[in-house]
DNA sequence: TTAAATGTTTAAAT
DNA sequence: CATTTAAACATTTA
């Protein structure tokens, strides 16, 4: 599930709490999720947290973990608060391990963090040099060195692809999925269905500008998953209500109260705001 | 009961 | 051959 703000997101946290720290123990409780051989990188110090596209590393010196959390992936980490990223589900304040607990890392303080994942499609890798295993994804939309005009001629590989389709193309560019997709369409006011080939260059242009302000906007909410610190209290409010379109089906527009329609593009959910976004066809 | 869900890969069809 | 679309993966929830 999580896209590229998801995983900044729990990045950002992570950094803050496991460097430094060393990896005690490492329990697989799901064999296939897990790729590579675990007792590899137990007494290994975590010396940072990194992102590239949707993909979370973590580095160990001479080897990485690597983790993809596809659609349902979720990572808890419990040094006494709670810090939670990605998939979010009503029982991730509850007891852990749950039942959609795969992998389970503890500390050498004592704290531990809980890789969940309700669907299976998730996994963990370890890796030697990262070389060129990243070769296939596309320029990270928030880079400097990201410009339009870069932008355009990566989306032009797919000229007759409906435009959200076009933005998921994790090799045109990286990080963008389902939500941001969305978002990104409405923010530039253009309708998604309509073909990459047909963009003007104004509407280029909005396009990447609609693009990096959804992402940059995720980032900002911590995700649109929330991720967030639970306390003994608990904590409430985690969901996608700062969106403008994704999930707001039969929602008036935040812009212009129009009722926003879903419809299916690519086989996926996808929203549209039939005023604001100009319509095609 | 059927449909859909924040992703990626592979097969099938243009 | 290149590009686009559909299916598969595995599970839960509406």
């Amino acid at each position: 599930m999580p896209e590229l703000p998801e995983v900044e997101t729990i990045k950002l946290g992570l950094q803050k709490k496991i460097v430094g720290l060393t990896i005690e123990k490492v329990e697989v409780l799901a064999p296939k999720t897990f790729i590579g051989d675990a007792r590899s990188i137990q007494g290994k110090k975590v010396l940072n947290v990194w992102r590239k596209a949707k993909i979370l590393g973590i580095d160990l010196g001479s080897l990485s973990l690597l983790f993809h959390l596809k659609m349902t992936g979720q990572l808890i980490y419990d040094d006494g608060k709670r810090f939670i990223g990605g998939h979010p589900t009503p029982d991730m304040r509850d007891e852990m391990p749950n039942r959609s607990t795969r992998v389970i890392f503890e500390f050498s303080d004592g704290s531990k963090l809980y890789f969940n994942d309700q669907r299976r499609f998730g996994w963990i890798r370890i890796v030697g040099e990262i070389g060129d295993l990243f070769k296939k994804l596309g320029p990270e939309p928030l880079e400097k060195d990201f410009t339009w005009q870069n932008f355009k001629n990566n989306l032009l590989k797919h000229k007759s692809m409906p435009v959200k389709v076009a933005l998921m193309d994790q090799s045109v560019v990286s990080g963008i999925g389902n939500i941001y997709a969305n978002e990104a369409c409405f923010n530039a006011k253009i309708d998604p269905r309509i073909r990459v080939s047909q963009l003007s260059d104004s509407e280029w242009q909005s396009l990447h500008r609609g693009v990096r302000k959804a992402l940059k906007d995720g980032i900002k909410y911590g995700g649109a998953s929330r991720a967030h610190f639970v306390d003994a209290q608990g904590h409430k409010g985690y969901f996608l209500d700062y969106a403008y379109v994704y999930g707001k089906d039969k929602h008036p527009c935040r812009k212009c109260g129009t009722e926003i329609k879903k419809i299916q593009l690519g086989g996926r959910g996808t929203y549209l705001c039939p005023k604001c976004q100009k319509v095609v066809e």
